[in-house]
DNA sequence: CGTATATCAGTTTTACTGAGATGC
DNA sequence: CGCATCTCAGTATAACTGATATAC
């Protein structure tokens, strides 16, 4: 009845293509995580930057730039809006004038834990359907997956 | 030591979380399928609408856009595409002149065919980490949390 | 009349590119 | 000089919204 060869001879609408469905998810779980955030008014760059921040000290927008993923030319406004809210500090660098550091603040940090039991918050949220250890097989996929395709891009 | 409250005190980097993970996933997948699709000369929303067209007969655009997702302003370029290419016919309607019935031709069922194996070999590739039982579990993961969140925002 | 259809025009968002000015 | 840094401006894409004309 259920030949495996029938799949591949009657295939998937779009719909359900592993590719598309993944798709499809990402841009739920993006807009949960948008709009979660914007009612911290923050964003997810916000954390990422907050994140890295904290954890390797100050840095120049270069560096925070390559641990985070931001664009160099994204990054500014990222920056613009976190000194405006007193979460960063950037400061010439008078080592290297051509550098800004930039630094967390102490209203940085204790905005950034909120933003922690936050982001927990949302993925727990995301994930509701799946049980404990489905959560850990899942992202172990995604991780293996994301290893594979950066490797492959970057070659 | 890997107390498991410890996870809760020392959330993940951006890159670590589930969500974002899944982003970065959805944008490797989605350039893989763009660009294997357009060595054929086509896009997913050609697969999508000759899949559906196939299936369900012809149809009108509002039906079409029903069954696959695609907006109706989108479709009709999709519908001129296809069109130009032969691979569905644009007629109107005698019964209902609003309406125009969109019918996939053989030029359009052979196209298809070569589409479906692109498609299967694109999914292949895009999921060559994981064994056969694991991609059963993880479009499995897919479909639930589709499911989930797609009720949560009609609701 | 209210509703459905096809079409067109335009917004919003996000990733991404390119180029300038400054300084190493 | 070549190269790195910060900044600004702009492209490209896709999802999405709104308005119009036509016909039910």
């Amino acid at each position: 009845m259920t030949d495996p060869m029938d799949e591949q001879l009657t295939p998937a609408p779009l719909r359900k293509v592993p590719s598309r469905m993944l798709s499809l998810v990402a841009t739920h779980a993006d807009r949960l995580v948008t709009e979660g955030l914007a009612g911290a008014d923050a964003r997810k760059w916000h954390y990422a930057a907050l994140m890295a921040l904290r954890a390797s000290g100050p840095v120049s927008q270069a560096e925070l730039s390559r641990i985070t993923g931001i664009y160099r030319s994204d990054l500014v406004a990222v920056i613009n809006e976190l000194t405006e809210r007193g979460h960063v500090e950037r400061a010439p660098d008078p080592a290297d004038r051509r550098r800004n550091v930039i630094t967390i603040t102490d209203q940085g940090r204790r905005h950034l834990e909120r933003l922690q039991r936050l982001m927990a918050e949302l993925q727990d949220d995301f994930l509701a359907p799946l049980s404990g250890p489905e959560r850990e097989q899942f992202t172990d996929f995604l991780a293996r997956l994301l290893a594979h395709h950066s490797r492959l891009r970057r070659a």
